[in-house]
DNA sequence: ATGAAAGCGCTAACAT
DNA sequence: ATGTTAGCGCTTTCAT
């Protein structure tokens, strides 16, 4: 194990004092060039490392952003971080990511360990089942930056960066009754959290618009597992009127409900057309491909990410925050429209 | 802006030294458990967090494991990572998580900065066109255990845990060789990278075994993007003696070409049998079900984890690590079986 | 069982 | 333009 080389190494052996030479592998503009020139050649040839500890420590600052989010392994969520981690690999500044995988307790463990951590800034997707956000006030109280996405709860002091999901649920079920559909179905997840709680009031206006009642049978709360995929099929199925339209607020779970549906004989659009959300790579694939929400993760990524460098670096906006709405898009495909074989 | 409590303010407080504190809040065994339980109440009443860099600066750990991954945004990826995290946050690791790009220059930049972090570990995934590898040797040869996982490079020092990519290709090529198929093209990446070289020479392996000659003009070397998958179908198009197989080392890919093909009027598998490669949600998805082979990227992101978890805990092994292989295995589909409708 | 004191490597206020 | 110096908060050796 080689000795690690410190300022003093390189300071001793240049004749010049520690403050010199940290100051000029800083850049600091009071240095020599010529002396920056010296000293950064020396480094390197020594291979030096600055620690960052004792950098961490002094400044108090530690260049690492938090990102939790309910899981790792969804095709929306990895765009968000891509995205996220392009901008603030950029700027310099590094990544710890943690998953919730949806429970509030390893939330409020894994919001501890980024404060312990001493992280600059925390951005923060909301676990499925979180219902209180102490945690989050900790790091807020202490102006740390906390910044939500997707799912996000309401913070003076926090900015969010979401889609319109009430508008957006708003379209997809205006669309099925565009398409001639008259009994709605609506399959959506925990309406605790803004995204599904938004595409289910969205999903109301439109029918309200429409002079449709609103049948709370109609309404599925569930998980947005495959499994509820297909549970709703069967639940369809064992209906005595049948929808002929079904909006589910996940992509995944739209699919396999599409292919329960089939096995049972149904057509699609033909007996029930299908809307699903996310635009993930299976709804291009299923056949009929699926109408969907286009949801962009990975500029959602890079949104929040740029949001947090600006705050970082003290570009003040409004005390109260906006939320920043990106723009969600209806993808019409076969699923709901008869003509189309695309 | 609270002040930060520390050992100081509770010592002080308590009238005890900053010693006892530290050892207290570390539950050191000479501290009496009278005492322990006075600090740690009074510690919690005060909000004391303990200063990490104050801690890595004596300790010189980190508690923090870097990983460097070609893309963060891809199924098999983000599966890997969730299992990474799991198994760390278990142990009280946190993760340093950036991505390549596919880009070598990258890669050793964030090398780069994992080791300026003071990472206690590094996992790699290498990127797509990396040649050279001393971005990682300054950490080897520091004692800081890097661990490849996926697509792997051979160091004497460092585990790899992988799939057997060449028995993978070999038993999806003699899947298709045993379904009748006696022309079978092969779209690969860049086979500078194991996983994809391994698949390559398990399909020569299998042709070779069915006494077939291998056509280089039959093998495609491409990105395995979906333009490659189009790209693979108008190849075949255009050819005069056409494949009745296809190997692709890619689902995303393979599900491209097989929509391609289908649009042009071939009948998959009647005119052409298909397997991909990684079992992404798509292939369950896509009519007919593609053939293709399972690939544990949770397991290998837990395995690869316990593996650096047991490494830093000091288990040493033999210092020659032997290569840790997982389990793959073909899942047989609609896309290459004519009687299945699965 | 507890305390005193040194020092990890860096930065920044102050001095020159 | 460069140097001196005093910590940042913690751990740990040595002493009591």
């Amino acid at each position: 194990m080689e000795k690690e080389i410190t300022i003093y190494d390189i300071a001793k052996i240049l004749r010049l004092s520690p403050a010199t030479v940290s100051r000029a592998l800083n850049d600091h503009p009071a240095i020599k060039k010529q002396t920056k020139i010296l000293i950064n050649e020396k480094a390197a040839e020594l291979g030096y490392r600055s620690n960052t500890f004792a950098s961490n420590l002094r400044t108090r600052k530690t260049n690492t952003l938090g990102v939790i989010v309910p899981r790792l392994n969804s095709n929306f969520m990895s765009a968000v971080l891509a995205g996220m981690e392009e901008i603030a690999n950029n700027v310099g500044y590094n990544l710890l990511i943690s998953q919730s995988l949806e429970s509030a307790g390893k939330e409020q463990a894994n919001a501890k360990t980024m404060f312990n951590s001493r992280v600059d800034g925390l951005l923060v997707s909301i676990a499925y089942d979180t219902d209180s956000f102490d945690h989050f006030e900790t790091l807020i109280n202490r102006n740390i930056p906390v910044i939500f996405f997707d799912r996000v709860i309401d913070h003076p002091q926090c900015t969010t960066v979401i889609i319109d999901n009430n508008q957006a649920g708003y379209e997809a079920t205006r669309h099925l009754l565009e398409e001639g559909c008259r009994k709605i179905m609506h399959v959506t997840g925990d309406v605790k959290r803004n995204v599904y709680s938004g595409r289910l009031d969205g999903y109301k206006r439109a029918l309200a618009e429409w002079k449709l009642p609103i049948d709370e049978s109609l309404i599925l709360r569930t998980d947005l597992s495959q499994e509820a995929g297909i549970a709703a099929a069967e639940r369809l199925h064992s209906m005595a009127e049948k929808p002929d339209g079904i909006f589910i607020a996940n992509d995944l779970c739209a699919v396999t409900c599409m292919k329960a549906l089939k096995e049972k004989g149904y057509n699609i659009p033909g007996d029930v057309a299908i809307v699903g959300f996310n635009n993930d790579p299976v709804s291009q694939v299923v056949e009929p491909h699926l109408t969907t929400v286009f949801y962009p993760g990975y500029l959602m990524g890079k949104t929040a990410m740029k949001a947090m460098i600006n705050q970082l670096n003290g570009n003040k906006t409004a005390d109260v925050k906006e939320p920043i709405i990106l723009r969600s898009e209806l993808i019409i495909r076969g699923s709901t429209v008869k003509s189309s074989n695309s």
